[in-house]
Formats: structure tokens, sequence, C-alpha cells
RNA sequence: GCGGAUGUGGUGAAAUUGGUAGACACGCAAGAUUUAGGUUCUUGUGACGUGAGUCGUGGGGGUUCAAAUCCCUUCAUCCGCACCA
């Protein structure tokens, strides 16, 4: 029965069943022969509630499922949670709850609030990373990764989060501070499991030039400086009197001439040496710890250093003599963690000059101040004088190499990637420690144990009374677990294959995998950028070259949706007031419910702090589910930041109000089978092209726009066209209008009739002789500037389209005044005079 | 400091990649219907003239018959990295 009024809450409780049953099996991924479509969007940490982030997230990528599945593609549409992890360690100690029950409970909570925004999840598919089934196979993934020589375990210096009580991996400190805690992170050292990602550096960064085009530029030049690759060369120097050689990289091998100084690390191990037999280098070692991490010494920039009392030999200058100093501004996880110091030619190494007063030797030819870091030729270096930076570099590598007192060497900035965690709530590292055997890798699977206590200090899987205790697999004699967890970043980096067979007794199905895999679109954050996304490229090369599957790429495109932002307020006090608490006054004052004044304090992205969220749920309730996605994809382009706006989420609506009338009066007309017109068949044509090509870019903005305007032609043409040419055109934009609404667009679709859903339909063809125009509108332009249009059929010759052109210009110029007419085809005539 | 991106009406944004700038919306204004208001409909809406003319895509300069688009220069905002030898 057709009503006249457009009952969201009816139609969306119709479908919603439907709409969950979305399945693709296996064997049709299979018989798809290769015109499958995976589209994933990165799962989300089950925190218990859904926000408007997820929303555009998981709307975006529905829209793109729903278009690839009419195409015709086996469209692969997965969701899962990545549900280990320190929120729920902490609402266990907060609440004393187990994390597994928090989370669990969570992951309801939140697929409800996922279900009725009618998104096409395969939930066969689903997978929850803190499963028992997951992360034992995840151990499996471990130990072929330890076989392989790929995770290794070392004592060094570790970056230690003091609030998780655990340690870091390079990617999560931003600034010197947790990622997620935003603790000022210290320096440790501790014998900890790390990933051999450097052994990949290089194949990491050749596999972006693969990826252009498809990655957004940003995020690879993110990943390229991460990478950090430097090219130059490893020199040994002698020390007098010692018998050590020093080994220090330098991207400039052709400054040699001008080395002034050498400085160590004061975690270098010359320097660690000295300070047992000095106080005094003891306490500046000291310091430089002490003082490395905060933020104004770092402001500062300021260098300080303590002479070693040792020379180096120079190198090539026979009888040069090189003081070797331990200074704070040499890391010790960069080259070697030591460097030689040519003030001439480097900022920080002139600054360290001035203050020790050491020689400042130019090297290379400039009218500039000193330091000079341009090119130019060399001076004072014997048989580099006269050469350019580039030839001097060569040169001086070849040089050393005959030597035998250097080599050419490639440096990287990425670090090996630490993968323990001293936290309770994730994968259970699966290795024993036996005093004889040595690491010995446990049998699997090794399961949390759930009966821990959160109250103690520390790692509560450490402090379990005996979950630790076992005896060795291999001499049977007492052995103990390794009571780290894995970083909850490992379990992101393989699920999107995990989803291909979830319940695959292996970790991957190799045969779906390699059909399946890439991951066609991968849909999330841009604050992954160099952490899961990185980890994912790497963790993808490592179980290809384990043989896991054939696919040495995890996304083949992706797409960095912007963040939700919103207006955030606060009242005098300084306290952040909810907008839904606030009122505007006629004189534009903000006021909120006490009568206090409330000032805008800015738009950024919404957060619980600030107290700027929306709730998904309420806006449901109020708008419908498919206004909501129309809102979501509408106006902003799916990679820039969305300004929430209540007044274009009410337009949404609206809309779909006006459909829904429009299409009763359709239905009307249909009955009594009215003639007209039917030049509208046309204009769908030509539409439905337009809106094809703006839905394969991802162009989900545009797309709209295109709806919309295919909407307000047949809307104008209702009482002019034929009942056949109107059925004709709303079917189709119908079908066009489903990705984005899918209920409204079901509903309809029975009321037309129909016997096949809906979502099993097919794109609408595309009649490529009716979807280009007969006509054109042409622009007459004189010396450049728009002077009036005229239409003509298209692709006329250039001497119809003159003298049309001379017939309406002829009153505003003089013909012999004309010097020449430029005709661009279809498009603009430019009368030169 | 290094690297990257962006800059178009009151707002979100389009512009077939050098060819009619502002599509599609939001907002606003006027009017109509209803009327307690919202809803709905019509019209208008870059600026200045307000007679069909001029200006206009952060600013300045250039290339071109033609520039939001290409080049040079400058400013502003945002983001990433940051003593990386």
């Amino acid at each position: 029965m057709f009503s006249d009024i457009y009952d969201f809450r009816y139609i969306e409780q119709k479908w919603i069943e439907s709409f969950s049953r979305y399945t693709l099996s296996n064997d049709e991924i299979k018989r798809s022969k290769g015109k499958k479509y995976y589209v994933l969007e990165m799962l989300p940490y089950p925190s218990g509630k859904l926000h408007m982030g997820h929303v555009r997230n998981y709307t975006i990528g529905d829209v793109v499922s729903r278009y690839k599945k009419m195409l015709g593609f086996a469209v692969i549409h997965p969701m899962g949670w990545d549900s280990f992890g320190m929120p729920a360690e902490n609402a266990a100690i907060k609440d004393g709850g187990h994390p597994k029950l928090w989370t669990n409970s969570n992951i309801q909570n939140m697929k409800e609030q996922l279900k009725p925004l009618g998104y096409m999840y395969d939930w066969e598919r689903e997978i929850s990373t803190c499963s028992e089934d997951y992360y034992s196979k995840e151990q499996k993934i471990f130990l072929d990764l330890y076989k392989a020589g790929l995770a290794y375990r070392k004592k060094s210096y570790v970056n230690w989060d003091p609030v998780e009580q655990t340690v870091l991996a390079n990617e999560q400190v931003i600034n010197g501070k947790g990622w997620r805690s935003g603790a000022e992170v210290e320096k440790k050292m501790l014998d900890q499991w790390s990933l051999k990602i450097t052994d990949y550096a290089e194949e990491l960064l050749s596999g972006i030039e693969d990826l252009k085009g498809n990655w957004p530029e940003k995020v690879l030049k993110m990943q390229e400086n991460w990478i950090g690759k430097s090219e130059g060369a490893l020199i040994n120097f002698e020390i007098y009197e010692d018998l050590r050689k020093l080994s220090v990289f330098t991207t400039r091998p052709d400054t040699i001439f001008g080395a002034s100084f050498l400085a160590l690390s004061p975690d270098h191990e010359i320097s660690r040496e000295l300070a047992t037999l000095s106080k005094e280098v003891a306490d500046f070692i000291f310091c430089c710890k002490k003082g490395a991490t905060t933020e104004e010494a770092l402001e500062k920039n300021e260098k300080n250093g303590i002479f070693t009392g040792l020379h180096a030999k120079h190198p090539v200058i026979k009888g040069g003599k090189i003081p070797i100093y331990i200074a704070n501004f040499v890391l010790i996880d960069y080259g070697t963690g030591a460097v030689f110091g040519c003030p001439a030619h480097d900022e920080r190494d002139f600054d360290f000059a001035k203050k020790y007063d050491l020689p400042i030797i130019p090297v290379i030819e400039s009218k500039e101040d000193l330091p000079y870091i341009g090119d130019g030729g060399h001076i004072n270096s014997e048989y580099l004088n006269g050469m350019n930076i580039e030839e001097a570099k060569s040169y001086m590598i070849t040089q050393f190499e005959e030597l035998g007192i250097g080599q050419r060497r490639t440096t990287y900035r990425l670090r090996d990637w630490l993968i323990s965690r001293q936290r309770y709530w994730g994968c259970p590292i699966p290795i024993i420690h036996c005093k004889k055997c040595g690491i010995v890798p446990a049998d699997l699977p090794v399961l949390l144990p759930d009966d821990v206590n959160f109250n103690g200090k520390g790692n509560p899987l450490a402090n379990h009374p005996n979950w630790k205790y076992v005896k060795c697999p291999i001499c049977g004699i007492e052995a103990l677990r390794d009571t780290d967890t894995l970083d909850t970043f490992f379990e992101s980096s393989w699920y999107f294959m995990r989803y291909l067979d979830s319940k695959c007794d292996d970790p991957i199905n190799k045969e779906i995998s390699d059909i399946a895999m890439p991951v066609d679109i991968c849909i999330g954050g841009i604050e992954h950028a160099v952490l899961h996304l990185l980890y994912a490229r790497f963790f993808m090369l490592a179980l290809h070259d384990m043989g896991y599957l054939n696919s040495k790429i995890p996304f083949r495109s992706l797409l960095t949706q912007g963040m939700v932002c919103h207006k955030s307020y606060k009242d005098s006090d300084g306290n952040w007031v909810y907008p839904d608490e606030i009122v505007k006054t006629k004189d534009g004052k903000i006021i909120d419910r006490d009568g206090r004044n409330v000032f805008e304090f800015s738009f950024e992205k919404m957060s619980k702090s600030k107290k700027n969220t929306v709730s998904p749920q309420k806006i449901i309730d109020s708008h419908g589910a498919d206004a909501v996605r129309m809102f979501m994809v509408s106006d902003t382009p799916p990679e820039k930041d969305f300004d929430w706006n209540t007044d274009a989420l009410d337009g949404a609506l609206r809309f779909l109000n006006k459909v829904w009338k429009v299409f009763g009066k359709i239905h009307d007309k249909m009955k009594n089978d009215a003639s007209g017109d039917d030049s509208l068949i046309k204009t769908t044509h030509v539409y439905l092209k337009k809106i094809k090509t703006s839905y394969e870019s991802i162009s989900l903005n545009k797309a709209v726009a295109l709806i919309r305007e295919l909407f307000n032609e047949i809307e104008s043409r209702l009482s002019s066209e034929s009942a056949t040419s109107l059925k004709f055109a709303f079917e189709s934009f119908i079908k066009i209008l489903y990705p984005v609404t899918p209920y409204i667009c079901h509903e309809i679709w029975e009321l037309f009739k129909k016997k096949e859903l809906l979502q099993n339909e097919t794109w609408p063809e595309i009649d490529e002789a009716l979807a280009s125009a007969d006509f054109v509108n042409m622009a007459i332009q004189i010396n450049g500037k728009l002077r009036g249009t005229f239409e003509i059929e298209k692709d006329s010759e250039d001497s119809v389209i003159k003298s049309k052109t001379l017939e309406l210009i002829l009153g505003k110029v003089l013909e012999e005044d004309i010097k020449k007419i430029i005709i661009v085809k279809n498009r603009v005539v430019n009368v030169v005079v």
C-alpha cells in the first residue's frame, strides 16, 4: 500500500533483517573468476559506543560495496573487532570486571548499534582478535616468524611508557610521548622481542612506487620519510693508543678534510666504558639522559659535549689528530651512534665547534656565511679540490675502499618493530625460556588464564601464581613462559586475510587468499599512516616469503577518510559545554540553560572530552538511517574533514521526502498510462553515465549532486513526460540512489511491483548513443571574454560554427576588425579582434 | 629547521584536467499556501553598477587567442617528521 507520508521508521524496520543477511561464500569467490571486489574498513576497537567517525567510515564502505555488487562483482565485505588492548584492562582495573566480559559485551552493543544503519556485512566472516581461535592462529604466525629469523629477542634501549607500564614501538612514540597515554616516554634497557621490519626496508621503500596513484600521496610520503633511506659511507677511525676502531656513518664523506672532531652518543659503548673510569664522564652522561627529553632542552637545541681524552687518526691526512668527544646530540640508534664533525658545512657541528673552540675548516667554496650546506667546488681537500659534492662523494668512497678504511653504506631511519608488551590483555608470546635450552617455542595454543588479579603492580600475567611455571618441552626441566603479550598492531597486520576464511585451521587459507587478495579498497583514518599501514605492508612481504600466500600487497588502494568535526563550546569558566545545552539568542549571544554566557571555542574532531560529539543513535531515531547515510556522503569529499551541520542533515531527509512524493505521482500516472514526451529517457542515460564515473572514483559527494540533478529533471517534467518515460527514468534513478539509501529504494522498488529484490539487481545499462548529447551549448568569446552562447548540433563543422558565430557577433564587432577565430569543437569560439 | 598539502560566494563544495567559474546543496531574502510555529511551494541570491557594463578563484607578476587550472614569486592556514650525521 502506498502512503503519502514517507514513514522511514516503518520502512527501515521492514527491511533491516534482509540487509543483515548478506553472505558471500568462498565457493562464490572461487566462481567469480577474479571478478571479486574486497572492501575493507579498518576494524574498530570495541570501545562500546559507535561514534560518527565509524558511521562515516562504514557508510563510505557500504556505498562502494553496494555499488560494486550491482556491477556484478563478488563483493567481500566483512567486519570484525580489534579487541585486545589497554582500555579493556584499564576498565578491569577501575571497575573490577574481567576484560573478556567487558570486551564481549561492548562488541554486542556495537553490533546492535551498527544494525540499523543497514550495512551489508557478511557476518559469517566476523572475527574478534581477542578470541582464542584468532590469537592461537596468530601464535603460529609468530613462531613461523621466529623460525624464519624475523622475530628475535634482544637487550636494548626501549621506549617505556610509565603510564601504560609497558614498552612501545618507535612508531608509537609521538613527539617523545606515548601515542595513547600521552606520557613522557622513558628509555629503559630491556630484553624484548622485535620483528625485523628493517630487513624489508628497501622492499617497503621500492613498493611505494607500485602504490602511487592508488594510495594518497601524503601517506606514501610519510612512509618514505619514516623509512628514511640515506646513502653514504662507513668510516673506521683508528684511535691513538687504543686497539679498537671507531666506526662512523656519514652521508658526506667528501667533507672528510674538514673533519675537526668525532662525537659519540652518550649511550655508545665507548662512552659507557669511559663512564666507569671517570666520574666526570658519568655525570655528563647522566645529565644528558635526564635533560634529553624535556621540551625546553629540545627547543634550545643546545649542544653539549665532553672531551674523552682520546684522539683518532685522521684517515687521509698523515699525522692528523682528531679529538673525540661525547656529545648530547648524537643518537645511539641511528647509524653507528658516532659521527665525525665538519663544522664548516653542518649547522650542528658548527654550533658544537664554536662552543668548544674547535677548528672550522671550509672544504667547499662559497661566498655565503658558514656553515654552508649547498653545493660547490671543493677546496682544502687535496685530490678532491675542484670537484662538486657528488663527484667528491663517490671519489672519496672509492678511496676509502681502496685504503681499507671504509665502504659504501646505506642507512635507514626505520628501526625494528618492538612487539613485546608487559600487559595481560593481548596475545601471549608463545615462548618458553629454559635455562638449558634457551628460547623454546611453546606448544600451541598458549591461552590466557582467566583468573588474574589486576590489583597488583606490573604485568598481571607475570604476577599469576602458576601460569608461567612450565616444563621445558625439550628437556623437561623447570622453565618459564614468556609473560609478555604482543603489540595489538600485530593482530591488525593480518586480520584482513583471516576474514577470508575465519574458520580455517591454518591462520590463512592460501587458496582463497590467492584469489581474494589484495584488498581492493581499504578505508580508514590517516592516523595509521606509519603505524598499521606500514606494519601491514611489512607483514604481507614476510608472509609471502614464508609461503603463506602469493600477494605481496595488502591494500591495492587506500582511502583515508577525513575526521568528523563539530563546533565545541566553553563557558566563561573554561568548562566544555554540550552543543545541545546551548541556546542562541536573537542578538547573537550564546547562552546555556541557566542563561550564562557560552563561547564558541573551536571546530574540531568530535571527542567525548570536548563534549562536541553527536550520537549516531539519536540522529537515526530522528531522521532515519537513509538520511544519515546520505548526509554522511553528500557535500564533502570522503578524504576531507567533515563539518557537522544539522541543516544539511535536515536537507537529506527533505530530499528523501520529495523522492517519496514524486514516486507517488509517477505511480498514479502509471496507473492511467498517460502519454507524453519521452525526452527524459535520453536525459537519464546522460546522467547514468556521469554518475557511474563519480561512483567509480568514489567521489560520492559528486555522485549525490548528480543524482539530485537527475531527480530535479524528473520532477520538473512530471506533467509533460509519458508514463513509460517517467517509469524508466525513475526506476533508473532508484537503482543509482540505492547504494546510498538502500531502505527507501527497496521499498519503492517493491511498490513498483518488482519481484526481484533491489539488492540483487544490476546497474542500469547505459545506452552510449543516448548518453551523448545531440546538441551542445557553445560559448562565444571576444578576446577571451564571454559575450554569449548558442546551441548547435554536436560535432558541427567548423564552417557552420563560424558562420553562426559571425551572425551573432556582427552587431558588436566589425568583420574587418577580426584577426582570428579560434574554434574548440563543442566548447567555445574565441574571436580575436 | 625539513617535508607535504590546501587556499574558489555568507557556508560545504563543483568545474569534463587549459575552453561558458560557482553545478548540487546549506543559509539568507521576498512572496504564496497553511498558519501558533515548523513543513511545503515559487522567485532571487559572487561583488559593484543595478540600463545586458566592469571586476572576480589568497596577493603580485608571467606564458597563452583563452588560466581556478601551467610557470615564477609572495602571504596565510593546516598536517607530518624533527639534533637522522
